[in-house]
DNA sequence: CGATAGTTTGAACAAACTCAAGACACGTGG
DNA sequence: CCACGTGTCTTGAGTTTGTTCAAACTATCG
């Protein structure tokens, strides 16, 4: 029989958790080996291809999800079809909303995602009994408020120029922090940056072929772009 | 000596606190009577004039505060002075980002503006020993994200109509939420409005105008409006 | 190699912006 | 009480930006 690998608590973590690249970033780094092994006995870990819909605007929330992997696109639709994209979840983010009965956004995989389903009951209940938990979320909470704030900015009083710009600037620092990043897969097709920035995708395409014009970023694939130097790029963001 | 009022606690209630209307809704409902005294001896009632500046950003806060009374409205402004309008705050609303060491936004006093100051630090106390508090801070945090997504689908997805329609609604329905408001003084002038919905001035009062014209609204002044009926307001929305 | 979904490009159009002038409300002083 | 000045709001004309509609292109996959 093998040795239980333990951490510093000294106490065993669930086999499932060990190897979890969210457990130390995500909300479960809250909780003591014993509450994570409680909280595992109901978690189910799933994969969903790009394009599943994870939650639905208006429609109760059954589990909440831990972002382990991928990108979930979190959008609002008018009547009349117009789509608003509305934010961005990556790991470790949570999917759903606490303390309400029903989604306020449509949930959707850009990519495609692994989740760590936590039924909703299980989830509130650790949360009520467990206040590091709550703050956990409440720093996830207020950080998703800024995001939404800045991207206000953007979307009430940036030109299309801008707002791609900005947009990649996003996906760039998002993928590497520290600035150095000059490659990578961008999330979303145009159509999606479009509703992400309130313009048409055909907006979004030429303003996308002006800035491989002007050699701000190089495009490969459609999907796939380098931005040689990301500070010529931040000037273009306004 | 007259005897001094109890809730139902039955404990006393600091003074201050007694008349306060923004006890019960705002944060300090999750107080005991104890915690409220002990608060009460840092806290102090202050008035701003309209246009007075609260928070600036990107600068530190030295205290936390409880909007009494009054419309402080939240923005972004880039470098080159083009604003955008992030958020209102109403009573009892807790003006001031927790958990960081500086605003993320710009607060100013839109109307005249009563406030309950909290010195940071006691706040930061106050939070970290009571959960409940931090719950109740949460949940209000939680709905101002519910409403920042709410607007950038209006910011992006909208047009000049549907915004101003928008705006008219969401004040409307914020004074009244039983939705039988008819009159109603707008806390923001136009160029305000402008700012909050990503327009021009001239915009703005082109679809009030244009609102008016078609029956939906009726102004007397400027800044007073009345709504005869909300729901023909509220189907302009988009 | 052809089908398909996603993307790019072009030309005409519409919505909102800019600039400029005029109207209105409100407070101040004659 | 009225004339005046200031700040805010409204209105108009012309321009810009981004949209719409239509067609061509390009990756990717069977």
């Amino acid at each position: 029989m093998q040795p239980v690998r333990n951490d510093i608590h000294n106490s065993p973590i669930p086999v499932l958790c060990q190897s979890c690249e969210a457990r130390h970033q995500g909300f479960c780094g809250a909780l003591t080996p014993e509450q994570l092994l409680a909280l595992s006995r109901h978690t189910r870990r799933v994969h969903h291809d790009a394009g599943d819909e994870l939650l639905a605007d208006a429609e109760p929330i059954t589990s909440y999800g831990n972002v382990l992997h991928g990108v979930v696109k979190l959008s609002k639709i008018l009547e009349d079809g117009r789509q608003q994209v509305v934010g961005l979840q990556f790991a470790p983010d949570l999917l759903g909303r606490l303390f309400a009965n029903e989604s306020r956004v449509t949930a959707e995989a850009a990519s495609d995602v692994d989740l760590c389903l936590v039924p909703k009951a299980a989830m509130e209940t650790l949360v009520r009994e467990n206040p590091a938990l709550e703050h956990r979320v409440m720093l996830q909470t207020l950080r998703e408020l800024d995001e939404a704030r800045d991207w206000m900015v953007t979307l009430g009083r940036k030109t299309a120029a801008e707002k791609v710009a900005s947009f990649l600037y996003l996906i760039a620092s998002h993928i590497d922090p520290t600035g150095e990043v000059t490659t990578f897969d961008l999330p979303l097709g145009r159509g999606d940056i479009g509703d992400f920035l309130g313009l048409t995708i055909e907006t979004v395409s030429r303003q996308m072929t002006k800035l491989k014009a002007d050699g701000v970023v190089e495009i490969e694939n459609h999907r796939h772009v380098s931005v040689p130097d990301l500070a010529r790029l931040r000037v273009r963001c306004g």
